[in-house]
DNA sequence: GATTAGCACTCTTCGCCTGTGAGTGCTAAC
DNA sequence: GTTAGCACTCACAGGCGAAGAGTGCTAATC
């Protein structure tokens, strides 16, 4: 990628940053208007086409202004565009938002902040919720019901519940039962759930054979319950905003999008992507490995639990998007995030 | 509303039937030709000016068809239409989705049903969770998690588990502790959810203070597990599928409909109406209260555990839908759930 | 050599018009 | 009571032209 010089530097931010806002193809009149750096229209316009030629905008027909390309827009983000700051208000409307929820559950902290999210950003977002898998085994409890079911309880560090009714083997006493119990929460304490494979619960069961010879159904539920919920669920807000951008006003392009919001695991993929990265990660149209986004951008962020990154939130629009807001509209929300998910429990 | 006459009914009946297949306004030389009555064009022409004056058919425009108005199409349900009958292969399709879910748990089988009943109807559809509210208090019991938290578990006959980690007050012995949970789970045992009011709740409170009088904790937890949820999750499948319907091919009504989708409590409302009724309710257009719905009908059945009603499943669509078609599909379906949701635990 | 003014050219968008086809309403005949 | 016939209405699609925006190119200017 061959360098640009000053010039053609704040050209392509002036596109870039104009057609961000207005939607609209911007004209090499424009340019030299808005951003008057002393140069006619004439200039500007051989700039714009050698920086067309090069790749970084383009022309949606012969007569119209330009608009940046993919390329652009990268460039854009990547050496352009200032680290934006967000106003005091905002800042204080998504705290105030997200900290009303204070005392709940952590799946309601999440659905809230896509709800705050959506509404601040106005384009549709979506959370990855708190992977189970990620967070570390604390206890497991089993309360018995009546005669034949109980209940299982599997606590996390980080404060997931799961619970599941499942059918006892009435020739296991009470006593029996605690024993086992207590065996594996001594076995598994402080094991991710990732890591307690199926491997390792065969591993336990030899040994709890050797002891106790009737814990089939035992583990069956231990194993069930892990199995469960392989994946995290995806919570999605603001569906309906991306009808208020200007490039999704045909239909057929609304119903691809939607029929995307309804596949959750399609959703839970893109988003997946992002555990990875600590920080923020902006993903250019194709730059999406699934294809029905080939026309948005997304931006992601990885949010914690004590420095243990559980989860992604995310924010999808046309790639015509304010990068620069929502980054910081993410930067703020991640951080209270991670406050309130750390001090709450 | 005057009775019709035989012929008059028989041209009513083709012109919904037609247009609810072709979605176009259906005119007499249709009606004519494909019902073939041994009647000219002329004269079911005449019939249907008649039919327009009573108010059962309307004209879009001066030089179209007629299409069925809303009272039409009630008049239609009410007296037409024929009692619709499910193909073998699609019941049996049904009934596959739903048990290979089998042993999961309730939220599953409903979000479930949700999704088979819009892809065989190819409408969308919502379906009421089950109403915590109405079923009966089985028990409740408080696992200790650690000094100072707590796990609420409350569980109700027709198996639905609510829990809640709670701060603990220090001051209460593990002794004492049981001995209120045994309290509370003797006095609540058989009650609905519904009937556990903040009253009763205080006066157990005053009968609990002469024993044991360090419970405040206790009982705040007690209402807050009861006070959450007062409203069931609405689970909604097949948004896109309006999208198919050429009555919202403008942007803005596909808009309005999905904004109305986000709206969870809307829906509730909606649904909400049809959990008085059993057996199955078909609301059409500005039968509904909800007015964003007035160019919708809205057809919803009752589902129960044992005999009690606990939620609503519902079938929204454009006026023009296939309401025996659906009927048929909702008939099947509730009776699988009711089946399924009794019998599974 | 870089910049600018000027101008012809291209392409979209919008409104207008017109022809076409479907379907009606009315009248008169059966 | 039913039907045939005909004039009339209206939505819809395609074609046309004017307006407007913006470009590319050339020649003049700094």
């Amino acid at each position: 990628m061959e360098t640009l010089n000053e010039r053609k530097k704040q050209i392509l931010h002036a596109v870039v940053a104009n057609h961000i806002q207005t939607a609209d193809p911007v004209g090499s009149r424009t340019v030299a208007r808005a951003y008057r750096m002393g140069l006619s229209s004439a200039t500007i316009r051989n700039e714009m086409a050698d920086l067309e030629e090069m790749g970084y905008l383009e022309q949606p027909h012969t007569s119209a202004g330009r608009i940046p390309s993919q390329r652009g827009y990268r460039y854009y983000v990547d050496h352009l565009m200032a680290r934006g700051k967000l106003g005091d208000e905002e800042e204080r409307s998504i705290s105030r938002s997200l900290s009303l929820e204070k005392m709940r559950e952590i799946e309601q902290i999440i659905s809230n902040a896509v709800r705050v999210l959506s509404s601040v950003t106005n384009q549709t977002t979506l959370i990855m919720g708190p992977q189970f898998q990620k967070s570390t085994f604390q206890q497991m409890r089993i309360l018995p019901l009546d005669e034949n079911r109980g209940l299982v309880v599997l606590i996390t560090e980080s404060g997931f519940i799961k619970n599941k009714v499942i059918e006892l083997n009435q020739s296991l006493s009470p006593a029996e039962l605690h024993q086992v119990v207590t065996y594996l929460n001594q076995k598994l304490f402080g094991l991710t759930i990732d890591q307690v494979t199926t491997s390792l619960i065969n591993e336990l069961k030899r040994d709890l054979f050797r002891r106790l010879e009737i814990l089939e159904q035992a583990f069956i539920l231990l194993e069930e319950s892990l199995r469960e919920e392989q994946q995290a669920r995806v919570f999605l807000g603001g569906t309906t905003n991306i009808l208020n951008q200007p490039e999704f006003k045909s239909v057929e392009k609304i119903h691809r999008m939607l029929s995307l919001f309804e596949q959750e695991s399609l959703l839970f993929e893109i988003l997946e992507k992002g555990l990875s990265e600590d920080g923020i990660a902006v993903k250019i149209g194709t730059e999406n490995e699934c294809k029905d986004i080939h026309e948005c951008s997304l931006i992601t962020a990885a949010y914690k639990i004590d420095d243990r990154v559980i989860g992604t939130v995310g924010v999808l629009g046309p790639t015509r998007m304010d990068y620069r807001w929502i980054i910081a509209v993410l930067h703020c929300l991640v951080d209270q995030l991670n406050r309130m998910l750390s001090s709450d429990l």
